[in-house]
RNA sequence: GCCGGUUUAGCUCAGUGGUAGAGCACUUCCUUGGUAGGGAAGGGGUCGACAGUCCGAUUCUGUCAUCCGGCACCA
């Protein structure tokens, strides 16, 4: 990325950053006039059109619409934005009018979607505001931009359905994805990053690099892991492992399946079931012919027995460890970490290659702890998290608190009280320690609040990297218990976390950052040595790169008979980190001459330095330059 | 799961109602080479799967699957 347009992008340490076009005044206003231009060129092409929302969003503005039989696809789009230059060059200017909500419910009476609305809006709200230009009246909010001429620089994107009130019972609505600027340059600009976004797609960075793979045999979300990739992926579970024990955490390793019985303990299997795995039953003779449904309803009323599943999660199996003895109030805070393989069938829709697949491997830990370590504790969460954040170079990210929404009594645990001081206690702590951070209603998880690290990839939406969970209630479940200075039984309090979230979407987020363009520490291939004729130097490559392998680095020589300007870029595209040449000269002065990737120059060292120089640059995880 | 689109060689992609093509990769030969593609020849595809229409389907229709863009979901 190059190109730099003020006011609209920068450029953040080699990453695509766009602009919040919804954080952007006059952008926004700009966006949210387009939105009506467009509603009012598919009226005009589809008079039957029905209007639901059409708000502005970071990346541009969407609009929301019932086209009864007519189904918008990307071909309409070029038809629509022509309609639109039309009705914007007419040069209407766009009037607020204020209206009783009768008069409101008269003018919009033909548009269910915007009675609904209208129905729906504060009973304080006594006026309500519309915008008018040319044939085309909306019912908005505002503000607005003075005239529609001022709509020339815009694209429209793309169309999906979208539920509406984002409700999945509800009737799907059409929806299309548009984007404004208020000059030719800055919409190309913005184009072009959507193009070279779509390069960092870890999907395609994987398949490139042969980082993983899919195969519809083996089954959709299943992703192999391959040797690239595996090199990843050993590095980061070593990386993660080691951390975790200079911070005071054992690591256990438990069955990657458990009995229904324990989620039903745990309560999970209430909540998820439908998002488990199917559950592994052995059928008798005389069941073999019943449904997946008569099946969960008997393992629901605990007619069969001897039912597991795949494990989605592990706390249940960390709980059933520390219940496995007594403790007293002396080994608290106890820290259970496990790398640990789960399974979750995910909807068909929200399957997106190691990001959120089927299968998957936490980073996670489960703290026992008293209530008055958790301040203690959950500082040190964080310590550690900033500490790995540091060796990855994450510098942007968002501290999320989440919340119960105590209407959605389906979802959480029923238990006010428990709510209220687990939520307050993580209040306070969050207040103590001084963290920037939003609070968002109907995020926790059902069995408490928490706090999650959120970060944007350089492709799609947000992903919660980091957790930190304050949880009252798997520990009551599994009656866990220790023993305080009085000799009383006491519950312990559970503090869930992850810090590299899951090992497969940490990869993927990486792979987006760098374009694949991977720190020499977690590079898969570190090296290429390279003989410039195959013939005559490649003995003393074979004995660099021998030397090389048993100091640890990951190396290959690549001595094939083809010129050294073909072997040089192969190895740059395949993004070798440093290719090492061989000639004469370096056989002769027994030195290496290094270039790195992405770098035209090369340097040449001393072997002895150059030893030196690559272990400082690993030991140090040196980020990329 | 919902709405829409997609699927042709290992990869990226052209193309057609009469059973297919390019570039790269791969194999072999020539080239003995100092920093992003040296040259030549060759092999390779039941055109996602299954039905249907048709004399004939990779092409048209349907069902299913995959992948993509969103929506919903995410312990």
């Amino acid at each position: 990325m190059t190109s730099f347009v003020k006011g609209v992008f920068y450029l953040l340490e080699g990453r695509i950053c766009m602009i919040n076009i919804k954080e952007d005044e006059r952008l926004s206003m700009l966006n949210h006039s387009c939105a009506h231009l467009m509603a009012q060129a598919i009226k005009h092409l589809y008079p039957n059109a029905k209007f639901w929302v059409g708000p502005v969003i970071s990346e541009g503005f969407y609009y929301d619409m019932d086209l009864g039989d007519k189904v918008i696809t990307e071909d309409d789009l070029p038809l629509i934005e022509k309609e639109m230059k039309q009705c914007a060059k007419s040069a209407k200017l766009i009037v607020r009018e204020e209206i009783s909500k009768d008069e409101a419910l008269e003018r919009f009476k033909d548009d269910p979607y915007k009675v609904d609305l209208i129905n729906n809006m504060d009973e304080e709200s006594t006026v309500i505001s519309c915008y008018r230009q040319g044939d085309f009246t909306d019912l908005c909010r505002g503000p607005h931009v003075e005239n529609t001429k001022l709509l020339k620089h815009f694209k429209l994107l793309k169309v999906s359905g979208a539920y509406w009130k984002g409700d999945s019972k509800n009737k799907v609505l059409q929806r299309v994805y548009g984007v404004c600027f208020e000059t030719e340059e800055d919409l190309q600009a913005h184009l072009k990053m959507l193009e070279e976004a779509k390069e960092r797609d870890h999907r395609k960075i994987g398949k490139d690099m042969e980082i993983f793979m899919l195969s519809d045999l083996v089954g959709k979300g299943l992703p192999l892991w391959l040797p690239n990739g595996y090199t990843i992926w050993r590095i980061l579970n070593n990386y993660i492992t080691d951390k975790e024990i200079s911070h005071g955490y054992q690591h256990v390793h438990t069955p990657d399946l458990g009995s229904v019985d324990l989620y039903k303990t745990s309560g999970h299997w209430d909540h998820y079931k439908e998002d488990m795995f199917a559950p592994m039953v052995k059928i008798a003779e005389d069941n073999k012919d019943k449904t997946l449904k008569t099946i969960m309803d008997e393992i629901d009323d605990s007619k069969i027995d001897d039912v597991y599943v795949l494990r989605p999660m592990n706390c249940p199996h960390h709980m059933v460890i520390y219940g496995s003895k007594a403790h007293s109030y002396r080994e608290l805070p106890l820290r259970i970490a496990e790398i640990a393989n789960d399974f979750r069938y995910e909807a068909q829709g929200a399957v997106k290659g190691i990001e959120r697949a089927r299968s998957f491997t936490q980073n996670d830990s489960h703290i026992f702890c008293t209530v008055e370590q958790i301040e203690s504790e959950f500082k040190g969460v964080l310590d550690l998290i900033m500490e790995v954040y540091e060796d990855f170079g994450i510098k942007e990210f968002k501290c999320r608190l989440s919340l119960r929404d105590p209407a959605d009594t389906e979802k959480y645990f029923d238990d006010d009280e428990m709510w209220n001081s687990a939520e307050s206690a993580l209040r306070n702590v969050l207040n103590d320690l001084d963290l920037d951070y939003f609070e968002a209603v109907g995020e926790a998880a059902f069995y408490g609040p928490k706090l999650d690290v959120l970060v944007q990839p350089a492709v799609g939406n947000e992903v919660a990297l980091s957790t930190i969970q304050l949880d009252f209630l798997l520990p009551r479940r599994f009656e866990l218990t220790y023993v305080n200075e009085d000799g009383e039984k006491v519950t312990p309090v559970v503090i869930h976390r992850a810090i590299l979230g899951s090992l497969d979407r940490f990869i993927a987020f990486l792979l987006e950052e760098t374009k694949g363009d991977l720190p020499l520490w977690l590079a898969p291939q570190q090296f290429a040595v390279i003989p410039v004729n195959p013939n005559v130097h490649t003995q003393y490559s074979n004995e660099l790169a021998e030397r090389m392998e048993k100091e640890g680095f990951r190396v290959k020589v690549d001595d094939r008979n083809e010129k050294l300007g073909y072997r040089i870029r192969e190895a740059q595209v395949k993004k070798v980190s440093i290719q090492c040449v061989i000639g004469d000269n370096e056989v002769n002065g027994k030195l290496v001459t290094i270039r790195r990737h992405g770098h035209q120059e090369s340097e040449t060292l001393g072997i002895e330095e150059f030893f030196k120089q690559m272990h400082q640059e690993i030991d140090e995880k040196r980020l990329f330059e």
